[in-house]
DNA sequence: ACTTGACTTGGGCGAGCGTCCAACACAGAC
DNA sequence: GTCTGTGTTGGACGCTCGCCCAAGTCAAGT
């Protein structure tokens, strides 16, 4: 094998361990099918993580890391709060189903790392960034929209993480694009009436 | 080991894996650990059950069965529309406070089934009887209230199950029960508003 | 009393798991 | 050229997993 430094390594690995989990779930990334999926030898792995926990923390902190950054770019303006916020979830609802296995890996890790004692402050920690996603997506759309909220944020929030974590796994079930449309629809319908005009 | 029929050590070893699923996770729920638990050697797991799959086959079926009468049960008069829900939707938060492990399985079978090609049907099938216990609670609650609903079933029976799927999810990571009644109250406000009275 | 069929059990099979180690290869510093 | 530190690797360790077999035990039917 050509001479690599372990950072780089590290990165490679994190990256494979991402595509077989996202294809055949958490519980098939194995040292062994990591190690595969990146081209390397299995003793590689162990040079460049201390163990599998260790780099389950680092996909972990890392794809909590890529969904807030994909929240804070879904926002554009549209003509009201509705529409704003309409598209931001569109925004979602596309990439879920593109990446079916991504969004289905972060639920997994999660109900792992509530299992496991070792990594049982990331399931908090990747919790707290959803509910830092959906504040920046509400205060974002509020401004571009003009309006103000009605309601606490940290109430609001959570009722968004609840909605996308719901929606999520109903959709993982049944890749029921139309019906999830539908409660996408009735949600927003709900939102656009916890809002009023901006005074200032 | 005293002398059984095959169809009560089942029964037995059913509600053993729940158990011990419920403590330590659906992956803990190995076949010896089953068999442990339930008080009984490991070839008896397998004299009684072709494979572990068979059992998991018949523990969500059994689950789901469970939920759905708790979700029958759980119906009873309130003053308005609003009460009726809130008092169901009450009843199942005091269930999951009780018994977090027990809805944290549901996930994880959930999830497991999923990319389990020998299980997947079951994570339809579940989600079948969520969305049939959902209608069953709406249609009751309406009747009981003397309203009937402005939005056709499936879509709201999609949404509840959405929603307490959300609900759920996120009450697992922090066991907040403060800010989950916070968000329980606002998406009751909103459901009230999806009714009109009934005509007849 | 004997047969039959249902139930019980200790032990073992092959496979996969996470982890580790000792030996080796190589680039850059001296 | 030698040394040093970083990277590479085959192979093995001990363990757990799901599953299975062959030999046993016992209650009921005849």
């Amino acid at each position: 094998m050509a001479r690599m430094s372990a950072d780089e390594r590290r990165a490679e690995l994190l990256a494979a361990a991402l595509r077989v989990m996202s294809r055949d779930g958490v519980a098939a990334g194995t040292t062994r099918a990591i190690a595969a999926e990146a081209g390397m030898v299995l003793a590689t792995f162990h040079y460049c993580f201390r163990s599998r926990n260790e780099l389950l923390r680092e996909l972990i902190i890392m794809l909590a890391e890529i969904e807030r950054e994909a929240a804070r770019a879904a926002m554009q303006p549209g003509r009201d709060i509705r529409e704003t916020l309409g598209q931001a979830l569109n925004g979602y609802l596309e990439h879920l189903e593109k990446n079916p296995g991504h969004e289905q890996v972060l639920f997994e890790l999660n109900h792992h790392a509530l299992r496991t004692p070792e990594l049982r402050d990331l399931a908090d920690e990747q919790y707290r960034q959803y509910y830092e996603s959906a504040t920046i997506l509400l205060t974002t759309a509020a401004e571009l929209a003009g309006v103000e909220w009605q309601l606490e944020m940290p109430v609001l929030a959570r009722m968004v993480v609840t909605m996308i974590d719901g929606a999520t796994t109903t959709w993982l079930v049944d890749h029921d694009t139309e019906k999830t449309q539908a409660v996408r629809e009735v949600m927003l319908d709900y939102g656009a009436t916890l809002t009023r005009p901006a005074r200032r």
